[in-house]
DNA sequence: CAGATGATGTTCT
DNA sequence: GAACATCATCTGC
């Protein structure tokens, strides 16, 4: 069991995040699925919601660590992440691709394909997980969407963030070498951290 | 394959 | 009115 807390800055928890396994209940039944590509968003970031202080959208990022952060991207897509970092700091980790862990079949039906496509991105993996704006706001560890915090022994490495135009030089992606990371990731350069 | 593009709607200037 | 933490589909090799 990792003891990590969500407290610590957005770069940390991006990084201890990994590994985790991420738990939706429905009425359709239960799916799982191992974190294993995030993405760290601070204030201090001008590629951050958080960037210019806190807006009715992006409000919950200087609230307490330990909720869902979600929004809609492109008009389409459900984004997840996790508060983190002290109460009135705006940081939170983007989760971007999973490993599905129990219910793929139930998330084969959801996206209507089968294979990596299924949760390696981070609108993929919330169509799959049947996340939406439900969640927004919400404490990370009651409802029907919950974080279990699980050690691993994997390779742990870091790059730039992808789908951004600024602050594309930290080295804020964190991922496990995985078939399921996200299609846009697959071929970078990142370095090894551990 | 790679690269371009349209979908689609909320947020912020 | 522009920008947007994306994805699926289409084009042309």
């Amino acid at each position: 069991m990792k003891i990590s807390s969500l407290e610590e800055p957005a770069t940390i928890t991006a990084r201890n995040l990994l590994g985790d396994i991420l738990i939706r209940k429905t009425s359709s039944g239960m799916t799982s699925g191992r974190i294993i590509e995030t993405e760290a968003y601070t204030e201090d970031d001008p590629a951050s919601h958080s960037y210019n202080g806190p807006t009715e959208r992006s409000s919950v990022m200087f609230g307490k660590p330990g909720y869902w952060y979600v929004y809609k991207c492109y008009g389409i897509h459900w984004m997840l992440n996790i508060v983190c970092a002290k109460q009135n700091n705006g940081e939170a980790v983007l989760i971007r691709a999973i490993e599905p862990v129990d219910g793929e079949d139930l998330m084969e039906e959801r996206r209507g394909i089968a294979g990596p496509d299924l949760t390696n991105g981070p609108g993929k993996l919330t169509e799959a997980m049947a996340v939406d704006e439900r969640f927004n706001g919400k404490v990370v560890n009651t409802g029907k969407l919950r974080l279990m915090r699980e050690s691993h022994e994997r390779i742990t490495y870091e790059s730039p963030r992808v789908g951004i135009q600024d602050a594309t030089d930290r080295y804020w992606r964190f991922y496990l070498k995985s078939n399921y990371l996200s299609k846009v990731a697959q071929n970078d350069l990142g370095r090894r951290r551990n």
